[in-house]
RNA sequence: UGAGGAGUGGUGAAACGGCAUCACACCUGGCUCUGGACCAGGCUUUCCAGGUUCGAAUCCUGGCUCCUCAGCCA
């Protein structure tokens, strides 16, 4: 479960497959693209990745694997004005990093250029595209709003010739920027906002990082991601829900410029985590203005940052696996980051010795000069890993002055007077005086006495009474500077803010607490950067790779371990005020929603009664002469089609109110988008339908699964009865084999049943009716399964 | 008041008409030379209202709430 990425399933053998692998899957199996499966990661070189990105990265490259197919990494960079090279580069870092490969599958949008050029053309000379005119301000009015249709360009009818000419000489330079645009012929009066004649390439005298000044016109998003994909003959497109909008123009686009199988879209919920923000823009502020140290600092929660902090590539991999993917937007709690990381960590992070807060032990009766050295494991017994190294104990040593206390609370498992704990790999110490301060009266020193004889002896009996804790030799100890790090925000939603405040108001401001003079055991002098361990009780660190070095050691705190200890938490551990509760979201969606009045009608099918005499007519019918509830009349009488489909099965078997619920019910259900013309069967099949279930040959429950077939389109209801042999129905003894049949291989549920779980009933039920196609009735079944169960 | 999405414990997800499941968090207890890890147990859930069905988180109808879209950004 750690690397859940070393050996994946294959996907077609795994169950509870997240929507997307579930899309993969079925394009595999229906082979669609020949069983060739190819993502693409698409970031814009214009800031750096963070860990939103990082569960991008995961899917896309996590797809590909999983599915022996390819993720290509390309960079979409169309916008010559914020790229730059340092970004490629640290999001090739980052994506390497984190434990992807693109093998020789690098490539730029802007490598594009000459080929999205022809497109367009091609597009102009189809009539599917023209040169605006129009300044930025009046393209903005002539688009309208989401309320109202925009209005056409008066420049949308200029002729082929005309567009190419004037497209040629965008590309020329003739033009100053902003003076034309190419737009697509969408629809001004779409609803679809993104619809309404996008804007294609835009005129922008600037430098591309790559591309120098070759160009003066620059493809935007809209036109250069689809036809990207679509050169690079990608298969599944995944980006996140804010482009949903932009699918129209995905497909629009490629439907009119490649034939299937072309790349399709899917969209899902980019990731938010608590106590952080991020949006490029607010990370890019934070980092301008000084509000963190850079990029990569290790409160930050991009990569490059994540990784300085300490966190393992493993450990993001497998947070981004236990969160999944879906598409409702939602807030990760940080909690399942943290747990992924120490998840990790706990079996690769060696166990050292380091005193962050040190208070001085004398013991009394150890002799001055004398060094004991003691082997001490590197691992906890649960750790299946070997190694030691040997401590150096000595007269005066160093302990966590948060395991001392004077007056300590009810369950307090460290020293306090008189009291004894043990030394980790070491002796039993107890403490016999205490040595204060005589200015601030703050404790300076203990003294104690140490038990020779305590290796191997137990400090505790039957409940624990002491704990053992961590040390160093005053001698031997090497000093270090520890940055200890917390959420960067106070609250869990930083963007959230009142009037009048930003997100920047909300910066915790003990986000780090760098201690100085902490002493680490003595093999730590010589840590290299970038090395992690667990500083034992305290939690995992690693030696900072820019700052650290031999002789001026600084480590990063990764994250705390967890810590069940309760009592006088707030005052003991370094953690900054605790965070506020977090206040209930969707505090709306909680609240009783007021009660509607049953039975209301939809506006559009009113309407539609209003328009036309002959629907109000038979809906007032339906009500009064047929006897059906007003709803079920409102939902037939809306649309003359289905009043049609209704009334013609109905003629044929008049029981109107059971056609009336099938007609509502299943027939709406089973349209799928599809028209009541479009169906395989007629309205006498259904009213036929309805008739053998009313005549008794066959139960509601084979009705399903005859309906089902005549969806499909394989024959009329009395054939597929006959063909099932639905009509047969069965015998008391074929019943109760059945039933015997069903109970004899699932055991352990009769035994559950037996035991009270009565919910069970349900999936007894279920099997037998399966198990014999629906032709017992499931009240006869049930009636059965009862007495059989006891 | 348009279009497109989405609502399952505190958090993220699963269940594809039949057992509401998993992880994290939280609470007990056990174990422990880390108040870690581990083990055992527990606590909490289908947005609302009708309907269909023997049976609805799932299907039908209506409602509510949230998110996205009116950049020559991506």
């Amino acid at each position: 479960m750690l690397n859940p990425e070393s050996n994946p399933p294959a996907p077609e053998d795994r169950e509870n497959l997240d929507f997307l692998r579930e899309i993969v899957k079925r394009d595999n199996l229906c082979g669609l693209y020949g069983g060739r499966v190819v993502t693409r990661f698409p970031p814009e070189p214009n800031g750096y990745l963070h860990i939103g990105h990082a569960k991008s990265i995961c899917l896309n490259f996590g797809i590909a694997r999983e599915f022996g197919g390819v993720c290509h990494l390309r960079f979409d960079d169309t916008n010559p004005e914020t790229e730059d090279m340092k970004y490629v580069e640290a999001i090739m870092r980052d994506v390497r990093w984190l434990g992807f490969d693109w093998q020789d599958k690098l490539f730029f949008a802007s490598d594009y250029y000459e080929r999205l050029y022809e497109f367009a053309v091609r597009l102009i000379k189809d009539r599917k595209a023209y040169v605006d005119s129009l300044s930025e301000e009046e393209i903005r009015q002539y688009r309208g709003t989401v309320m109202e249709p925009g209005r056409e360009s008066p420049y949308r009818s200029r002729s082929v010739e005309e567009n190419l000419d004037l497209f040629a000489r965008m590309r020329a330079g003739e033009f100053p920027d902003g003076a034309h645009i190419l737009r697509a012929k969408g629809d001004m009066g779409a609803r679809n906002m993104k619809m309404r004649d996008p804007l294609l390439y835009r005129i922008r005298h600037a430098t591309h990082y790559r591309r120098g000044d070759d160009w003066c016109i620059y493809p935007m998003y809209d036109f250069a991601h689809p036809l990207s994909d679509a050169i690079e003959n990608v298969t599944h497109s995944i980006c996140t829900l804010e482009f949903e909008n932009n699918r129209a123009i995905y497909d629009w686009l490629l439907d009119n410029l490649f034939p299937e199988p072309r790349p399709h879209q899917y969209e899902f919920a980019r990731l938010n985590l608590d106590f952080t923000v991020m949006s490029k823009r607010k990370l890019l502020q934070l980092v301008e203005e000084g509000l963190v140290a850079g990029w990569d600092d290790p409160r930050m929660p991009t990569i490059a940052g994540l990784r300085r902090r300490g966190y393992t590539p493993e450990g993001i991999r497998l947070f981004a696996a236990r969160i999944g993917v879906d598409k409702a937007n939602s807030r990760v709690s940080m909690e399942l980051l943290e747990d992924a990381i120490r998840d990790d960590l706990n079996a690769r992070a060696p166990r050292v010795m380091a005193v962050l807060r040190p208070l001085k032990v004398t013991i009394t009766n150890y002799p001055a000069g004398k060094v004991d050295w003691l082997d001490a494991p590197y691992w906890p017994r649960d750790i299946d890993k070997e190694g030691s190294r040997l401590l150096p104990l000595t007269r005066e040593v160093y302990i966590e002055r948060t395991d001392f206390s004077e007056n300590p609370p009810a369950g307090w498992m460290r020293l306090q007077p008189g009291g004894e704990v043990r030394l980790l790999s070491s002796y039993i110490i107890r403490c016999e005086e205490i040595v204060k301060d005589p200015a601030t009266g703050s404790v300076i020193e203990l003294r104690c006495t140490y038990d020779p004889d305590s290796p191997g002896k137990s400090t505790g009996t039957k409940r624990r009474k002491s704990t053992a804790i961590q040390w160093v030799s005053a001698a031997h100890a090497a000093p270090a500077e520890v940055r200890l790090y917390d959420r960067l925000f106070t609250v869990a939603d930083p963007e959230d803010v009142p009037e009048g405040k930003t997100f920047k108001d909300h910066l915790n401001p003990d986000s780090v607490n760098i201690l100085r003079g902490c002493l680490l055991e003595p093999g730590l002098a010589n840590a290299p950067a970038g090395e992690r361990f667990q500083f034992v009780r305290h939690g995992y660190f690693i030696a900072d790779a820019a700052d650290s070095r031999p002789g001026a050691l600084v480590f990063n705190r990764i994250i705390e371990l967890r810590d069940t200890y309760k009592a006088g938490k707030g005052a003991e551990t370094d953690k900054a005020a605790a965070a506020p509760a977090k206040p209930a979201r969707r505090p709306e969606e909680r609240k009783e929603a007021a009660p509607v009045a049953a039975g209301r009608t939809s506006d559009v099918r009113a309407r539609a009664r209003a328009a036309n005499a002959s629907l109000a007519r038979r809906y007032e019918d339906y009500v009064s002469v047929l006897g059906l509830s007003p709803e079920l009349a409102d939902v037939l009488t809306g649309d003359a089609a289905v009043a049609d489909f209704f009334d013609a099965a109905v003629a044929v078997h008049p029981n109107a109110r059971a056609v009336a619920n099938w007609t509502a019910n299943e027939v709406m259900s089973g349209l799928k988008g599809r028209t009541l013309s479009e169906l395989s069967f007629t309205p006498a099949d259904l009213a036929e339908l309805v008739r053998l279930i009313d005549q008794g040959t066959i139960t509601t429950a084979a009705a399903k699964t005859v309906f089902g077939e005549m969806l499909a389109g394989v024959g009329k209801p009395q054939e597929i009865v006959a063909r099932l042999g639905l009509d047969k129905g069965l015998s008391d003894a074929e019943l109760s084999a059945a039933i015997d049949a069903v109970l004899a291989a699932m055991p352990d549920k009769v035994e559950q049943y037996r035991a009270g779980k009565t919910s069970l009933l349900g999936l007894f039920t279920g099997q037998v009716m399966r198990a014999t196609g629906g032709k017992a009735g499931p009240q006869a079944v049930q009636e059965l399964l009862k007495r059989k169960l006891g």
